[in-house]
RNA sequence: GGAGCGGUAGUUCAGCAGGUUAGAAUACCGGCCUGUCACGCCGGGGGUCGCGGGUUCGAGUCCCGUCCGCUCCGCCA
């Protein structure tokens, strides 16, 4: 009989014949006995060597690190008092007939069953770390999400359309990936940051419904959740408005954790305006697992004789806020000064507090370096707003009202981690209503908060042009627990419009026809309205996965300095290689190259 | 580009205040044990203390530089 995967091996197996083939995870002798513990993709069962099999017993004997077997034998019950409950197969054993190595082994570089192990060395071992269960259910559950994905969205007749790896820079947005080509000296190809502009093009093409699992490419510097290269899971339809893109990803989203995960996901998935999310949120992807608000005192300080809050008081792109932190008067001094220099990393000045220790005893009550700004009214006030309790602590931001935002959503946040604040479950919401584009102050013009095609919901491209900073785009971001995990708009159909937004943009006609004509031209070829969503997988699978990094669900990654160790990329090439692509280096390489 | 943490045995780490021969656990190798499963017991091998320079009679330890890894800021239309 043919193999049974070992972790479905049970006592209803007894007495079957079995031909098992995996890695030995341990060999024990004890006594005359020896035990092997074979592994494969499913689990571990315990394989038993007969002393009285001498022929067996000397293979057996031999088996060493990570070797790899044909074990055949037949399952029957431990003898009484042998059992592993602590094993799912703890209740049989193979007792071994015939022992075949597939493979010798080296030791492992690193024990499978220990955890901590560095990861540069998990990574320069990746086929051996890959072997864990851990990872085996990760990689699993990851193709589980994709095909279920898949399944989903063929059944509504979307169809699979691939967009080419090799296109062209687009200098806006991330840093490309550069191709050189031969066949074009000093030109270059670009790998994808997302096939954006191929599936508007697919819209035009009477591919009402595409989908893609793609791979993008961004050459910028890497964070826990970010990898240079990453898969996307773009979707795109014709003839359709904003809820029926949202009502089709959510329930898409809802049918994957409703049969990959077993977990109900809340319909429809609530919907927070830009606005509100950062006025409550500091945040455009809130995390609504944590229950602590910003509190908006503004209002309260623009007369206080404390030039930090009544200067962004009175700044009409400045913000005060409050963030009551439950039972935060234990904090001490040192956890304070450490939260300050947290939200220092975000550009804010300093973080003023007020301790919260009789709620009802007035300005006695409370504890504070600021209180002796404070008139008693603006306390008072103060307390109602941030609903303080006794043994509270409110923790101020004031500064620009981005600084405010990003300080005080990113403190919220580690507030609710640190403080064991954080809800179990699931908490997805849809971010919609964004500004279209954002004024930059370091270039002094506008850039797009989503990207150059997104729909204004403005009439005219005129109105565009005399009211970028007033424009709202039709775009939505999906959030859950904190993670955007994908985004999306309705498209420009119009050349005008999107003549317009690129101006806004800085980018005159003639650059914009070099840069976008095809897709300018295309937009004159009949183009119907149209619109999609992006969700980025990899960060998808993180979450379902409870992962603490995008490496941990990714097959391959690569390290901070987006490096290979397992295969040494990236690496020097050749002369004869350079001088094929019409490529002279501007230094000569290294030593090591 | 910037900030922080780390780099010592195959692995995970300890290493005082600068002072003989750099330790532990685990893994590995040998022996013992007739039911182990984090087995147990006895024994053994194993180190470029990331790299380079400096201070010092003497550096794993202090200083400077550099490389690598991780987290974060900038960046990621």
């Amino acid at each position: 009989m043919r193999s049974h995967y070992c972790g479905r091996l049970d006592a209803s197996h007894l007495d079957v014949p079995v031909e098992l083939a995996g890695w030995v995870h341990r060999r024990r002798d004890h006594g005359g006995v020896i035990f092997i513990d074979l592994r494969d993709h499913s689990g571990r069962v315990q394989v038993v060597i007969d002393p009285d099999d001498p022929e067996v017993f000397r293979l057996a004997e031999q088996v060493r690190g990570e070797y790899v077997l044909r074990i055949t034998g037949h399952v029957r019950r431990r003898p009484e008092g042998t059992e592993n409950p602590d094993l799912p197969t703890g209740e049989i054993e193979v007792l071994c007939a015939g022992i075949e190595v597939l493979n010798r082994a080296k030791t492992p570089p690193f024990q499978l069953d220990e955890w901590d192990v560095g990861e540069e060395h998990r990574l320069r071992y990746r086929y051996v770390d890959l072997r864990r269960p851990e990872m085996q259910t990760r990689l699993r559950l990851r193709a589980a999400i994709v095909g279920r994905i898949r399944r989903f969205l063929e059944e509504r007749a979307f169809i699979d359309v691939e967009t080419p790896m090799l296109t062209r820079a687009t200098p806006e947005g991330a840093r490309d990936y550069l191709v050189p080509s031969r066949t074009h000296p000093g030109e270059f190809f670009a790998l994808p940051q997302s096939p954006q502009l191929f599936k508007q093009l697919l819209m035009m093409s009477g591919i009402d419904r595409y989908y893609q699992v793609v791979r993008c490419f961004r050459d910028e510097d890497l964070r826990a959740d970010r990898q240079p290269e990453f898969t996307q899971l773009d979707l795109e339809l014709a003839f359709v408005e904003e809820e029926d893109v949202m009502d089709l990803s959510e329930e898409m989203i809802r049918d994957l954790f409703t049969h990959v995960l077993e977990e109900p996901l809340p319909e429809p998935f609530p919907r927070m305006t830009y606005k509100e999310a950062l006025y409550r949120f500091g945040s455009d992807k809130p995390d609504l697992r944590i229950p602590l608000e910003l509190v908006e005192v503004a209002g309260l300080m623009t007369d206080v004789d404390f030039k930090v809050f009544s200067g962004p008081a009175n700044d009409p792109d400045g913000r005060v806020a409050a963030l009551c932190l439950p039972g935060g008067g234990e904090l001490t001094r040192k956890e304070i000064d450490g939260y300050t220099e947290f939200v220092g990393r975000y550009g804010a000045k300093g973080l003023a507090y007020i301790k919260v220790n009789d709620v009802n005893a007035g300005r006695e009550g409370l504890q504070s370096p600021i209180l002796k700004f404070l008139p008693d009214d603006v306390v008072e006030t103060l307390l109602e707003h941030t609903a303080a309790s006794d043994g509270d602590l409110i923790l101020f931001g004031a500064d620009k009202a981005r600084v405010v935002n990003e300080a005080m959503g990113a403190l919220r946040v580690k507030l609710g981690h640190d403080r064991g604040l954080v809800e179990r479950g699931w908490r997805p919401l849809w971010v919609v209503d964004f500004p279209l584009f954002e004024y930059d102050d370091t270039t002094r013009g506008w850039h797009a908060l989503h990207h150059p095609f997104t729909a204004p919901a403005v009439d005219s491209p005129d109105e565009l042009r005399t009211h970028p900073k007033q424009a709202l785009s039709r775009a939505y971001d999906m959030v859950l627990n904190g993670t955007e995990l994908g985004g999306g708009s309705i498209r420009i159909h119009d050349r005008a419009m999107q003549e317009a937004a690129l101006e806004v943009l800085g980018i005159d006609a003639e650059s914009a026809r070099a840069k976008f004509g095809f897709l300018l031209d295309a937009l004159e070829y009949g183009a119907p309205p149209h619109g999609g969503i992006a969700f980025g997988l990899d960060r998808l699978v993180m979450l379902m996965t409870g992962s603490g990094s995008i490496r941990d669900v990714m097959a391959f990654p690569k390290t901070q300095t987006a490096s290979c160790p397992l295969t040494d990329a990236p690496s020097a090439v050749g002369e004869e290689q350079l001088k094929e692509l019409h490529i002279r280096l501007r230094k000569p390489p290294g030593k090591d190259a």
